[in-house]
DNA sequence: TTATAGTTTCAAAACTTTTTGAAAGTAAAA
DNA sequence: TTTTACTTTCAAAAAGTTTTGAAACTATAA
């Protein structure tokens, strides 16, 4: 196996990855291009490396921007964008944790709130609703908690953790 | 709010955690209609309830047996079969857990294992791959071992190392 | 100012996934 | 055996998502 094929089986592993964690096929391979770049790369090439039109690209570039994984360079005497992704994967996974957070942990988590005033009257399917939402209440802040930790640590601190946790 | 209103709207945001975690809507919604009910319930209640249809009722009570999410009952004397669902979140998480690793973390580390057996050259390119690809192994393993470690352990171990990390 | 080189937008097309519902299958009851 | 009560399947329809490409926009250069 070769440079290239190894890339495009990499590129393309990591956008099966990315559609089972809802995060779009393009966006994902765009993204693993871009670690695997040693240099950055402008519009044209992801379009020409990946084979997507220039609409797709442009959208999803500005995606990964926006979930502060990829950003734009403007090289001194050129009019084009540069773009260039986040190589440390712990930073990456820190900037993934935080924009799911965002966009899923809160939101349960205030519906959770908002249900934890319902009167709920006292049957038996009241009671097992008050049970099992204050179980899942109780799991996923703990989770919210260490996600807010972890967001805050370096590397080192949390592959320190997991390596006692797994010895 | 009353009951009706509060499962309403726990089960609708489920339904969208569900959707950003590869999962589908009804799929998500079944379970957790069956995670709020004291009692086993029958296909035609769950349509009812959720309003879908027969064959998508069968159909993701079916893929949520095969998760291990959900269970069979049969009552004597009927001629129904009745679905109940894990309700322990502990063991929800560690089934969840386990089946994505087997779907999402085993393929990219086969690819990873692969990829490093590529004849890369010495090319800025090259370095670079070996590099990027040799960090996210790292980190995936480390992953991966927290799994096969958390699926084998009880829910206290688990709150108790994150407490500790937290606190 | 106008031309040029680039970026952004978005409606329509292509593709993917989910849902439906009716028909086929199964097994207990009559 | 036939009927009845249920479950399963699956092709087609609906819904949802992604992608395209051309037109609109922006900013620099001439």
């Amino acid at each position: 196996m070769d440079l290239q094929e190894a890339k495009y089986k990499f590129i393309q592993e990591w956008g099966v990855l990315g559609s089972s964690w809802g995060i779009n096929r393009a966006m994902a391979q765009i993204h693993a291009l871009l670690m695997l770049a040693p240099e950055s790369k402008t519009t044209d090439e992801v379009m020409e490396e990946l084979k997507i039109s220039r609409g797709n690209a442009n959208m999803n570039m500005r995606a990964l921007i926006d979930w502060g994984l990829v950003f734009k360079e403007y090289k001194p005497g050129e009019r084009k964008e540069y773009f260039y992704a986040e190589k440390d994967l712990w930073n990456v996974m820190k900037q993934i944790a935080k924009e799911r957070r965002k966009r899923e942990i809160v939101p349960i988590r205030d519906v959770l709130a908002e249900v934890s005033e319902a009167e709920l009257g006292n049957t038996a399917e009241g009671k097992e609703f008050k049970k099992v939402t204050k179980d899942i209440d109780a799991i996923i802040s703990k989770f919210d908690g260490f996600i807010d930790i972890a967001a805050k640590s370096d590397q080192n601190w949390f592959l320190k953790v997991l390596s006692k946790l797994i010895k």
